[in-house]
DNA sequence: CAGTGGTCTAGACCACTCC
DNA sequence: GAGTGGTCTAGACCACTGG
């Protein structure tokens, strides 16, 4: 009779566990060390491997945990801070950055992109397809849209491909004067491509951030970027104020 | 022998799945119509039920789906907009916006809040707490928390609790210079208090946004706030740029 | 190869909403 | 009370990693 939870409504078992386990991982373990099994663990508290499971994938989803086929299940640092918005605003690659460039191409673009770039539904574009490290680690993918509007230079040199079509087609939307920039995030899952790309599962969740450039009073390029959401911390306009040591990541 | 698909790695059922109900719910629903129950789904499409949702799980996190236990699942409308970085910059509560303030009372803040704070780990600070609908619906909670040092004048009334201290804490905060501002976003799960808030289950995957405002080279203070990923779009200094007519949402 | 996490099944019961 | 989604079980097999 104790005044302690009498709790009418029970939480859930995977619930209770997760906070367990959560509370383990801050005192019992040290990051990227690798936890017992799933069925050994679910045995240990006496629950269904699948409930142990729901458990586990809270913690990855905030990224407390790492888990990988074949390998098993490991203590996951903290997220790493990831700057998205370029200091000022500028065009993508204008600065040396952390993206590394990957190919480019002649494409029709999806139709919510093509409704934000204001083109035929079936009119081909330029695709610049970047990739991000951080760390060693691959934290994004990105996909840019420019219209040929956008970069009336590059039909010349249009026959390349690769990173050199790449650099051809940023080098081209540099010459345009940069009005502004406009961003929005939100919850994705990582397709079968940005998976690989991501080094995750299809369906993993990502941040899903878009991007569009606007010069001449019209929408010059849109990125699409897709973040890895269980490693990284997106961070906007990152203190051109006080020091405000790094806090929270190694 | 085509050359279609010889597909040595078959995909995943819930994953084929997914993609069919994302087709069929493009092309055969509408907006707000209700789909058959899941067991009924599961029968029809041959599969176990909890195959069947573990499909209906990554369409809801992608917000095309909307499920209410007692009541069934519906098709999700297009995410909302909601505009994240006040214009100009800002301290919370200055211009008239869509946040409604809820209570107001001294705490000591989570160790993470703390550093950010730079307070002592256990000196209590205002925080203040409130919601934001758009469309009816509630779509963030945020707290925000004050040291004492960043509103002395605040000491006299103390004693008053609710929205009426709430919003003596944000008019003292704006008596002070705000300098600039800093945000992050990480994808997170609601808590037992920010679920009840935002209308959602416990574990329900939320876009976290940490804010800090910086006045007289200090953090004056920090905000958490909490947004449905399901049903949310976070949008960043929204165009003074073109028209760009609405085109994602309704 | 042994060991890991990932997928899948067929059932059961619970909590909730609405009539 | 009927019908919905949410939780949980105890198994099975598969895909991948590593020695």
């Amino acid at each position: 009779m104790g005044t302690t939870q009498p709790e009418p409504v029970p939480e859930p078992k995977y619930w209770h566990l997760k906070t367990v386990l959560s509370d383990a991982l801050d005192s019992e373990f040290a990051v990227g060390e690798i936890l017992p099994n799933e069925r050994e663990l679910a045995a240990r508290f006496g629950v269904a491997r699948a409930t142990l499971r729901q458990a586990l994938e809270q913690l990855e989803l905030e990224g407390r945990l790492q888990r990988r086929r074949g390998v098993g299940t490991t203590v996951a640092p903290p997220r790493m801070g990831v700057a998205v918005a370029d200091p000022g605003h500028s065009w993508p690659g204008s600065v040396p950055d952390a993206w590394q460039l990957v190919d480019s191409e002649r494409a029709v673009p999806p139709p919510a992109v093509a409704r934000l770039l204001a083109t035929a539904p079936d009119e081909a574009v330029h695709t610049v397809r970047r990739s991000r490290k951080t760390r060693g680690q691959p934290v994004a993918g990105e996909l840019l849209y420019v219209p040929a509007a956008s970069v009336p230079g590059l039909a010349a040199i249009e026959p390349s491909a690769g990173p050199a079509r790449a650099r051809a087609v940023l080098r081209e939307l540099q010459r345009l004067h940069l009005e502004g920039e406009d961003r929005a995030v939100e919850l994705g899952s990582a397709g079968a491509e940005d998976a690989k790309q991501l080094d995750r599962l299809p369906g993993a969740p990502v941040l899903l951030v878009t991007t569009r450039y606007f010069a001449a009073g019209r929408t010059a390029a849109v990125s699409v970027a897709t973040y890895r959401a269980d490693t990284c911390r997106l961070t906007f306009g990152e203190a051109d104020r006080p020091p405000a040591v790094e806090l929270l990541a190694g």
